[in-house]
DNA sequence: TGACGAATGATAGCGTTCTGTCATAATCTA
DNA sequence: TAGATTATGACAGAACGCTATCATTCGTCA
């Protein structure tokens, strides 16, 4: 093992750390799984037992013994490592995600990294400029994820004015009505959409698309519907494998959205504010 | 699927080209591949359906018609597309959390699985505990996040019965008159808080705690005013050096939290989780 | 509105993977 | 060299993954 590169991988670094030695057969193994690290994605126990010559209980033994759950706890500390090397210089966390919370979190942070993919796109800074300069923008969301539309359109007022929830159903989008005084205006539609709610969700896109509206759609991974409406559309991550759907990445999301728009004209947000406390203070909530 | 980036990775790229355009089931499952392809080799047939929410075998003769060799086929071809990259995986996320918004979602993913801390305090079971067991769970949160704590309330009311979003300025704590009815039940006030709302905060608290209720308190960082109160305080990190504060980590704790109580009593969670969409149907939002 | 075709799902069966239990082989020590 | 101990393997069973077949649902068209 000693003829290993000195630059080691954090499997590498784990194998060669096991305590006590390791017998003829484990050697063989930790060595083939460390020549092989990128392509264990597609190996089995039974398909690293026929080409290292062991049994499969002894491959499985092994992996117990180095501390993972099996191949599979394996895979994910190795996708993981890909994932996170650039979150975190220590392992001071890692060590604390084992089990069924770490994971979901793991997952969540995942998320929460795809999201740079969203912000990558040509459409990202198109639509941070649809919301900055519009002259108004509407917010809305349904259900259980109307807090984080909500939210989104309290904290965005913070740092640009002009912006109004909007429930459809409640109001009967009477905000829309045209406005003689206001026909010039630009506007702008932010919606907050989690799968199913197609049937709600895409009347309103469309109605507002009509009133000549841009429309930002922020979605979960399984929207469909909206492409074809409009070209801001951005897609987070849900599925973590908990009972429900997680909805921090998205509002991750959305958080990213309100500092892109400050980020349009930062001396104007940095002075709303600064301007806020002094107008709440008559409130006495703090 | 035109929103796509234009630098399209080969899975991308193939997934669009499949001629004849995509049914309804194939668009989600090809969209969802596309945004998960980073974690795709951890995946199987059953999990692909479980997250996209169509049947397995859709999500056989899917790959198929795409062209590959079944999801086996598929993380081949990945893997080959891995050796031949000029970029490694690992150096491609690191390009795109280049930049401040990469910086600020490494922060907030950070703060994610930093997470994992409050999840191992010794009061966090204590804490759901209380809150599973509760006859009545009262939720409450302000201003900026009261998005974050309606959101939980109405999704802590999937997994269990008996949830009340509490507005203590609107309804006065009406909520809270003593009923004799009730008088012997356990009852359980969630907070969701972030500074500077002391002013507002303790008092409710106190006033909670005093009438029995047990009361879990989740706040920021620099919540110093909550821990002498109750025993369940639980610190998100909300700085990531943006305009405002992240309430992406904050809103998956809540997340946590429902997931949890959810997994006190699986199995009446899974039922309440599939008893809700036939009784929704008749709103006929999707 | 009904019929027809396409899309999709349920179920069962087959193949593969993983591991518990017991047996065998290898290694070490006296 | 023999006995004891440890490492490893064989086998069976449980669990999981994938798909063929048939049924059901959905969408389109007349």
């Amino acid at each position: 093992m000693n003829d290993l590169s000195s630059e080691d991988s954090p499997l590498a670094a784990r194998l060669r750390g096991i305590s006590g030695g390791l017998t003829k057969s484990e050697a063989v193994i930790a060595q083939w799984l460390i020549l092989n690290e990128a392509t264990l994605g597609l190996e089995t126990g039974a398909s690293i037992a026929a080409k290292t010559g062991v049994s499969e209980i002894t491959v499985s033994r092994f992996l117990k013994r180095a501390g993972y759950k099996g191949l599979q706890g394996l895979k994910e500390d190795l996708q993981a490592a890909l994932v996170h090397a650039h979150v975190s210089p220590s392992d001071r966390y890692f060590r604390l995600l084992d089990g069924e919370i770490g994971a979901i979190l793991k997952r969540d942070a995942d998320a929460v990294l795809a999201l740079a993919h969203e912000v990558e796109k040509p459409a990202w800074p198109q639509a941070i400029d649809a919301i900055a300069s519009a002259d108004e923008v509407f917010v809305t969301g349904f259900q259980t994820i109307r807090g984080i539309a909500e939210d989104f359109a309290r904290r965005l007022a913070i740092v640009r004015g002009s912006v109004r929830f909007l429930s459809p159903h409640d109001g009967g989008l009477v905000e829309w009505i045209p406005s003689f005084r206001r026909a010039e205006e630009k506007r702008c539609l932010v919606m907050v959409d989690m799968a199913p709610y197609a049937r709600e969700a895409l009347p309103i896109v469309q109605t507002a698309r009509g009133l000549g509206m841009q429309v930002v759609v922020v979605t979960d991974e399984l929207n469909t519907w909206a492409s074809p409406e409009t070209p801001f559309v951005f897609h987070v991550v849900t599925k973590v494998d908990a009972f429900l759907e997680s909805t921090g990445p998205m509002t991750t999301l959305m958080n990213v959205i309100i500092h892109e728009v400050a980020g349009r004209a930062p001396e104007k947000a940095r002075k709303r504010i600064k301007d806020w406390p002094p107008i709440m203070r008559g409130l006495g909530l703090y």
